[in-house]
DNA sequence: ATTGAATTGGTTGTTAACAATCACGTCAAC
DNA sequence: GTTGACGTGATTGTTAACAACCAATTCAAT
């Protein structure tokens, strides 16, 4: 019961609401279809919708508020473009929460949950096996979500939910060609441990987990901001 | 012509900008002097910051997104009310987070960063003798904030810095008498082990202190909504 | 007197027009 | 040919008026 999810979405309403619209942006970063610097105009997203101004600026200022989309002023919203130290922090933050997460679940989840869980997997593989690039991507993002989800913790899973989506924005930028398909048996791993009730074992599957999305980045490239000029020409 | 003679419009020059509304309605959050359930109406708020509504509607939203305002549709702004569960989650996602944050501070914090933090603690100490009550909740939580600060991950700290508002508000909510009185010894204990970079004493020191904190207030209390009227007397 | 409905006042939600700002293209000067 | 300034177009930021909605009050009926 986080304080967003009580502003009402109202029934039977022409257009979108700003919950909606955010759900999609969202979406569309974590499978990777909208790329990092693109351009999010409000007129676009008016039509795009069908909504007026204000819902677009709301979503906007939302999806600002949580790293994923820059704004600049009197240029407009772009999709969030991070440096390698956001990129690093961000990752260092997932690698405090999630072995934590895991390490509960192993202690107290629900079996509804973790056949849930198992469930997420197939479908996960199912999309990997069919070619599916972008609904696999979006699944292998959505695990760690629905691992946050499970443990009961709203509060938590907002961040991780947070985190997991500029992670995306992240592998955009700094990602080698292959980066998303390390996880092949990694998620059914962890599940396993978790499963087992090996706390220890998930927490350690993770963290290796994480530590080898983050290998896969290259993040001495310039994937950042255009400001990087005037840090490169400037004094250094 | 040119923009050159009169400069004349600066960012926040009338009135302030909205990242300044939300930076004091924070602060009157986390100094306990806006209760929970009060209610934040525009116009109210219009006037005390001599801004028009947008300013104020855009700072609302933002509040909200953090969990520190609920936003209730065609009814206005309200300081949040958690219950006890939203509680628990909260005081959780800190243990996840801040025991990871002191034992990279015992690892390689700069000296000067602890130093400043040796500084924050004497300021505590001594609002806390000359009765500056406010004054002391707030220095007392901001404490929390500086260290995840000091570490640099900025990413961590935002997250941080929301959880120990919205920490605030639940000792404001479910708080004994002088439940935020306990962290006598206790910051300056934990900054000592971080100093001597005793990462696990670090560690297990804020790990007791947050559960101090938790265990001060009363989760048992019917602090929350007025919702629950509804809720208690069936589906309404 | 209590209950119920209708009214009224005030607050929020939405829309549209206006003002300001920036990016791009054009043009002139060196 | 390059550089700089200038005008133009489009986009964003802001304001104000309007519409919708809820809560409290008033009034009437039992």
């Amino acid at each position: 019961m986080t304080s967003m999810e009580n502003t009402k979405v109202r029934p039977g309403r022409d257009g979108w609401s700003e919950q909606q619209i955010v759900e999609r942006i969202y979406e569309a970063v974590m499978e990777q279809r909208l790329a990092p610097r693109t351009k999010l105009s409000e007129s676009m997203l008016c039509k795009a919708f069908e909504v007026g101004r204000m819902r677009v600026r709301r979503a906007l200022l939302l999806l600002a508020s949580q790293g994923i989309v820059d704004l600049h002023s009197n240029r407009g919203a772009f999709v969030a473009s991070p440096d390698a130290k956001e990129a690093r922090d961000v990752f260092d933050a997932r690698m405090m929460l999630e072995p934590s997460v895991v390490r509960q679940l192993a202690n107290d989840a629900r079996s509804a949950d973790l056949d849930a869980l198992a469930r997420h997997i197939e479908r996960e593989e199912e999309a990997r096996r069919g070619g599916e690039r972008r609904e696999a991507i979006r699944l292998s993002g959505e695990f760690h979500v629905r691992l946050a989800t499970a443990t009961g913790n709203d509060v938590v899973a907002r961040m991780i939910r947070e985190l997991v989506t500029r992670t995306s924005v992240i592998i955009g930028l700094f990602g080698s060609a292959g980066a998303s398909n390390c996880a092949e048996h990694e998620h059914a791993d962890i599940l396993a441990a978790v499963k087992s009730r090996d706390g220890d074992r998930a927490e350690t599957l993770i963290r290796t987990h994480l530590a080898l999305i983050e290998a896969d980045l290259d993040l001495s490239a310039t994937g950042s901001n255009s400001t990087d000029l005037a840090t490169i020409l400037g004094a250094r």
